[in-house]
DNA sequence: CGTATATTCACCCATATGGATGAATATAAA
DNA sequence: TTTATATTCATCCATATGGGTGAATATACG
């Protein structure tokens, strides 16, 4: 995957688990298992067309997949996605080592005795 | 810190990093160490204005901090929020895998001889 | 003091977002 | 075939967001 894609990707999966409703949806399914849409709306005091909206929203995020049977939607969790956020994570703590590390070769150089 | 600010914490920290113009700002304060707002505009094709709230957005998730310094602002990066993702996922994946073990328990049960 | 620099504040604008509702679609069931 | 159920689609609405510009503020400098 090309580094834009990449990027997009990264900000989608972070936008989509930034909504509180959607983050309690992935928590359900990781719980439950797969489950059928109305089932997962049961679980809000919101309509079943905005529980179908969040959904979509992980889905385009590749967080969820779906499987259709008959009239019924099967909403499974995917949890590699968020694996994308914990590289960037860990790539940015490794560029603030190096830093960190160049900081303290300086200091060694500035105040060594040769 | 009770459960509600913690949720609201989560989602400003997500909702902070899902824009690549923060994520890059993040990367170049990591990178270079406490920069000030016009150098870090610098970077950007974009109005010194929209970087400056692109930073508040940073600085609200505690992402950032500021040091002021006459008219000078200091923008230093934070990466200690950061682990309150990493801590939802693995909280995530731990419901995941104890579902897992049940479902295997059951499978035990099922199939066995006594 | 007057001027230049660093940054934010106050608006403006277009688009996105999260919610709602009612209609449409597809499938199951009687 | 008619009816009920599961879900999405099409809209609508209020608010948030990301961008811009010009004015205001605060500090440094000549």
């Amino acid at each position: 995957m090309d580094e834009y894609k990449s990027e997009q990707k990264l900000s989608a999966i972070l936008k989509a688990t930034s909504d509180p409703t959607r983050r309690s949806l992935l928590t359900t399914l990781v719980q439950q298992g797969p489950s059928r849409v109305t089932e997962l709306a049961g679980h809000y005091d919101m309509s079943l067309n905005s529980i179908s909206k969040h959904i979509k929203v992980l889905e385009a995020a590749t967080l969820v997949t779906r499987k259709t049977i008959g009239r019924v939607h099967l909403i499974e969790a995917q949890l590699e996605p968020i694996n994308e956020i914990d590289n960037w994570f860990k790539n940015l703590r490794s560029i603030w080592d190096l830093r960190l590390d160049d900081l303290e070769t300086i200091l060694n150089k500035e105040f060594s005795d040769d």
